[in-house]
DNA sequence: CCGATCACG
DNA sequence: ACGTACGTGATCGGT
């Protein structure tokens, strides 16, 4: 056969190379893969998955692993040093080596290596032979085998991850590098390899060995050409290191003459053996691999995937008969998308063990018999979402009680890391796989869809409800092991309910007062862009950072202050740098502010008021680390308050009747307080007991004052960037930045800080050192995060878990106090009859309306329940305010 | 779909 | 020597 045959391919792949980058992948979960005999699985899963993405994409018919056959290879025959330097491989990773040709064994897939020779070499003798023959694909990690790239030769390099990769073609290659594929061996001889630990000429790195090629081509000829280069220290260091220059050429070359013991023929994919596959699976105990495959019957039949489920929908007849008995049972109702305020569910199902019901016949709601069920604050039901399944029932007309279990919930507080709002993806976390995920039913994006068989609605729905009846028992039992249930009971799950009543009752949002707005600041803005397209002698986009970078550094030649990946930052701290360089700067800066007030607060609300002239916004209560809601559609935690221009945005936010206010209470410096409490400082408990200013109280220790008169705004204003930097998990680098102050100065500052509030020093190092020994740290409320990083190698990656360790049982923990007093507030509303309503949170801030009348005992009534909240060794301040609009309740 | 920017606690 | 504050969401431009 000469001629390339259209329907074969070859696949050739970098074993060691991508079972490192494959390790590494997960390397922050190596504790959560190991098998049940402790060998760790984590390269293994990952490689096995990227073997499978990549015989999906590529339909290779043939396939070869080439793996490195040990440390001597002809190169270091050549060069004593070569991959001297290497670190060892972890043991972590030596010990899954073997099982990767178990893995290849059983999947059909040639897997080679060659005593003195690397997978380079095996590689590119393989894709030389296949020339002519059929086309091949490399994957590797390794960026040295796009040597090898050519019409017939494709290599696919991994970026970061395992499954970002960057496709070399002889034209990417020159359009990216400006080389032919031979002129990268050229590159690497100059450059040398560090981690190869071969030399190439001193100071050549990447962009001189790219000039120089371009100049001369190769190696050999930059060498013949070298005498009539002018006199310089490259030109020198060139000379110097010829040798080198050659010899890492040399290394660097792929061997495509590799005296192979196989042949193209021997690559021919073999069929999977799945009782092998199955079997290696079992060992690894990879449970998602194995839920996937095909399973066989005694007489080799094939079976479902997923084990069988009684369904059936629901229809008037069986409807009496569904709910015969007073079984706990579980409830679904779906939308295709978040917004579950303007959405219309797609259908439900319930049932328990032995029967599950479903129907997209949303009507079938009102039947009495289900209507009751649904409503009897007897008759437990377990959900997936409690919140989203209450406002959705509401909005019907057919409201749900009783939801005495809730997936969602539960999973976000055993792991706020694994947690999924899909429950097909969440259930997999806890290894059930008799459900498929909503991304899988219903598609995404554009393609996202209703099924078009109404029964593959159903059953998705049914073996949802069923996972939720399923996975309860063991999801309660591990929050009773984190000591996790009164979190749950008490606090998260009544929460929920609190949630959706607020989102419910939403908030009026005067929308001429928007309309108004922005007309006005249509005006300004035109006026500003007129005069920057002025000082720039020509229009261009303001509000590309692009395109702004261009007008200000280049044409107006301002000076460069800070750079990010993509060119020239333009960001406030820059611009304000720049002030007195150029008028233009001071105009963009109030550019960018009224532009950004013009799109996101005031056409941004306006797009999502709905007919009752109300925002009704979604707080996500099971999505951030540290247990603070977020707000979404809109979000309404980040209205403008600290500019005088931004702020009157919130005049746009009113009462829902005429003669009622907005009422606002807030938490005083909590997360001081509970950093107080828990760190058991006695000084700084003593001052928040007292009632001093903390941050005066705080300048008054760092500056070494003895009065508190002799505290300046700018010391204090110091000392409160000191304490929150403290809160933050400090560094001096950071406070020295946040205040405009030296480095030195900065860890004076913390020092002495450290010295007035000692335990809050032995605070902070206990704490990491709990983290580490433990893995998770907790709040008051046993609220957990864990932090894998802590151990990490990596120095950010470490850094940044041993800040978050100390951050977050503070954030945590004030986010814990304010959800406990919404539950008690809500219940106070109620007791006591008042009209009044809890609209919004705003983490540490209440914000309620009320009618006139009742103002006075919101006033005495909110602060009490707040403060009482929890019982802290500092008392808890709480401030109110109220006006006409949420702007006059300051 | 990602990064830059900027709004909040 | 490393390279930094903690937690969020919306909009925009540009690939």
């Amino acid at each position: 056969m000469s001629q390339s045959d259209q329907n074969k391919k070859l696949l050739l792949l970098d074993g060691n190379s991508l079972a490192f980058r494959a390790f590494f992948a997960l390397h922050n979960s190596l504790d959560k893969f190991t098998n049940q005999e402790g060998l760790h699985t984590n390269a293994l899963y990952t490689f096995s998955n990227m073997l499978d993405n990549l015989l999906a994409s590529e339909q290779p018919t043939n396939v070869l692993v080439a793996f490195d056959a040990g440390k001597t290879t002809f190169r270091t025959k050549m060069f004593d040093e070569y991959k001297g330097t290497r670190s060892k491989t972890p043991a972590e990773l030596s010990e899954q080596m073997p099982y990767f040709n178990t893995l290849l064994d059983a999947y059909g897939i040639t897997h080679y290596q060659l005593a003195d020779y690397e997978a380079d070499d095996i590689i590119g003798t393989l894709a030389k032979e296949a020339v002519g023959k059929m086309p091949v694909v490399v994957v590797t990690g390794d960026r040295d085998l796009t040597q090898l790239t050519s019409d017939n030769t494709t290599v696919k390099v991994n970026r970061k991850g395992v499954n970002d990769v960057e496709a070399y073609t002889p034209a990417y290659l020159q359009e990216k590098l400006g080389l032919t594929p031979t002129q990268i061996i050229d590159m690497k001889g100059l450059m040398g390899d560090t981690s190869d630990n071969y030399p190439g000429v001193t100071k050549v790195g990447e962009k001189t060995a790219l000039k120089l090629l371009a100049e001369y081509g190769s190696v050999e000829n930059l060498y013949e050409h070298v005498d009539e280069m002018k006199k310089s220290k490259l030109k020198e260091n060139l000379i110097n290191d010829k040798e080198n220059a050659f010899l890492s050429k040399k290394l660097a070359t792929i061997n495509v003459e590799a005296p192979l013991t196989i042949s193209l023929a021997d690559t021919e994919r073999q069929p999977v053996d799945e009782a092998a596959l199955v079997q290696f699976y079992q060992q690894m105990n990879f449970k998602s691999k194995l839920a996937k495959m095909p399973q066989n019957d005694e007489n080799g039949a094939a079976m479902p995937k997923m084990t069988e489920l009684p369904f059936v929908e629901l229809t008037e007849a069986n409807l009496e008969r569904a709910l015969a008995d007073k079984k706990q049972r579980s409830f679904v109702i779906d939308i295709l998308g978040d917004n579950y305020h303007v959405e219309m569910p797609i259908g439900f199902a319930f049932g328990t063990d032995e029967q599950w019901y479903y129907s997209t016949d949303l009507g079938l709601l009102e039947a009495p018999v289900l209507k009751n069920w649904l409503q009897d604050s007897k008759q437990p039901k377990d959900v997936f979402d409690s919140k989203k399944t209450m406002v959705l029932m509401e909005r019907l007309g057919t409201p749900i009680n009783a939801m005495t279990f809730d997936l969602l919930l539960a999973s976000y507080l055993l792991d706020t890391n694994d947690n999924s709002n899909d429950l097909g993806i969440l259930a997999q976390q806890y290894d059930y796989f008799d459900v498929q995920t909503d991304l899988e039913v219903y598609g995404k994006g554009a393609k996202r869809a209703v099924p078009t068989e109404q029964a593959v609605l159903g059953e998705h729905l049914a073996r949802k409800a069923k996972a939720i009846y399923d996975l309860r028992p063991e999801l309660l039992k591990q929050l009773q092991d984190n000591d996790q249930d009164q979190l749950y009971d008490e606090i998260e799950a009544p929460l929920a309910i609190v949630l959706g009543q607020m989102e419910l009752a939403g908030i009026t949002v005067d929308s001429q007062r928007l309309q108004q707005m922005q007309t006005d600041f249509g005006k300004t803005l035109s006026e500003i862009e007129a005069l920057i397209y002025e000082d720039a002698g020509h229009e261009f986009n303001i509000n590309s950072p692009k395109q702004l970078g261009t007008v200000l550094f280049e044409e107006l030649k301002l000076p460069v202050i800070k750079k990010n990946k993509t060119g020239y930052s333009t960001s406030v701290e820059v611009l304000e740098q720049l002030q007195s360089a150029h008028p233009i700067v001071q105009r963009i800066l109030t550019y960018r502010q009224i532009s950004k007030l013009q799109s996101t607060y005031i056409k941004g609300l306006l797009k999502v008021i709905h007919p009752d002239h109300k925002v009704h916004t979604r707080y996500l209560q099971t999505l951030t680390q540290t247990g603070r809601l977020s707000s979404v559609d809109p979000n309404l935690q980040n209205i403008p308050i600290r500019l005088p221009e931004g702020r009157k945005i919130r005049q746009a936010f009113v009462p829902s009747h005429p003669d009622w206010e907005i009422f606002s209470s807030d938490y005083s410096q909590v997360e001081l307080r509970v950093l107080a409490h828990v760190s058991g400082d006695k000084n700084m408990q003593a001052a928040f007991k007292s009632g001093y200013d903390i941050h005066a109280h705080t300048a008054m220790s760092i500056f070494g004052l003895n009065d508190p008169s002799e505290v300046t705004p700018d010391m204090r204003r110091q000392a409160k960037a000191t304490n929150f930097g403290i809160v933050y998990g400090i560094s001096d680098y950071g406070l020295s930045k946040n205040i405009g102050i030296s480095r030195k100065q900065a860890a004076a500052f913390i020092a002495a800080y450290f010295e007035q509030y000692p335990d809050v020093k032995t605070y902070i190092d206990d704490i990491v050192a709990l983290a580490k020994e433990q893995g998770y740290v907790e709040t008051i409320m046993h609220r957990r995060r864990y932090l894998p990083d802590i151990k990490s190698k990596n120095f950010n990656l470490r850094s940044f878990a041993e800040r978050t360790a100390m951050n977050t049982p503070i954030q945590g923990s004030a986010a814990d106090i304010i959800k406990v007093a919404m539950i008690n507030m809500q219940k106070r509303l109620q007791a006591e009859n008042l009209q009044a309503k809890m609209l919004l949170q705003v983490h540490d801030e209440l914000i309620f309306e009320a009618p006139a009348s009742e103002i006075p005992i919101l006033e005495k009534l909110v602060p009490s329940v707040m403060d009482s909240a929890v019982s802290l060794d500092v008392p808890l301040v709480v401030e109110s305010a109220h006006g006409k609009t949420w702007y006059d309740a300051k």
